[in-house]
DNA sequence: TCCATGAATTGGACATTGTCCAATTCATGA
DNA sequence: TCATGAATTGGACAATGTCCAATTCATGGA
């Protein structure tokens, strides 16, 4: 049986406050969602939610492993639900989307460095960088470098990824 | 025969100067060194050089792909003058040191996605995470996330990787 | 040698993102 | 009921990279 998230929140050692539960939920609605869109969306909720509280509730929910924080080059900081199953991005080089794709292998480290130069790796990190279909579409091949593009990279456009089941 | 580093700035259509060509060996000199780091070195090499000026040479020097751009989540952007060979990066979570692992296929992308969601891609970008032999050496395990760790990590030391031949 | 023009200078201002501050109040949960 | 973790306020701060713009420098082709 499923828990409720506040049940989940408990679980993990964390009161189930108003404004950690309005952070899940608007973490749930946009995946890949950036602070400042956290805190947006949470005030709408519940009316009113401080910048503080924003990101106390996120990096208390990234610490206890109940949401995701992913940062691909060039974007804020940016947060998912979708955790523990070592997915991958793909990342738009123009306009920066983030999309998931699943890992082959489902856990971290799903790859195996050529010399570990006596490291103990936890995880290999992936990001598929490229152009998304819109972007082809549309014909846009502005770089990464471009300041402006870079700007507008850092806050792309939501796209919807399944659901996890 | 290989040319000057001069010769090979004006082979790719950059005037070659004094600037650009101590930004050059400052990024030769230090793996993964960050921008702050490269003005000071330059500055100590050619006596002046202006902030802007230090920009201005890097970001020309990645435009033309004399020099490549990392930037691992939680660092400033590092600069490295491996090129071409797609290699990847070992980091550490705790100090933030960063080296050099070969990549197993040699070119970009050396990866196929699961799924590539009609994205172009061009590069697979992998970072492998975990804590380097001198930080579990000395038992160190301060998260990432942690504020103090996180800023130290963004300075990490110099670590020595094999020089290209 | 001349000179067009790309590059560099100065050095602060600006922008973004995330953290810090700290006294006080809120509100969760035992 | 009340201890204490959480939130508030709202600006200050920090780090990193970009912008500004008039002026001067210096590279490299003629």
């Amino acid at each position: 049986m499923t828990l409720t998230p506040a049940e989940t929140l408990r679980r993990h050692g964390l009161q189930a406050t108003a404004q950690r539960l309005a952070v899940l939920r608007a973490v749930a609605s946009q995946p890949h969602i950036t602070a400042d869109d956290v805190a947006a969306v949470a005030a709408v909720e519940i009316g009113t939610i401080s910048r503080q509280g924003v990101y106390d509730a996120l990096n208390a929910l990234v610490q206890r492993g109940l949401i995701r924080r992913i940062q691909p080059v060039g974007s804020p900081a940016r947060y998912e639900d979708r955790v523990n199953d070592n997915h991958h991005h793909l990342v738009c080089r123009i306009c920066g989307a983030v999309v998931d794709v699943d890992c082959a292998v489902g856990s971290a480290p799903c790859l195996t460095a050529k010399d570990d130069r006596g490291y103990e790796i936890d995880e290999a990190e992936v990001a598929y960088w490229g152009r998304c279909p819109e972007c082809a579409a549309q014909g846009r091949t502005s770089s990464r470098l471009d300041p402006a593009a870079r700007r507008r990279r850092g806050a792309p456009r939501v796209v919807a990824t399944p659901t996890p089941s």
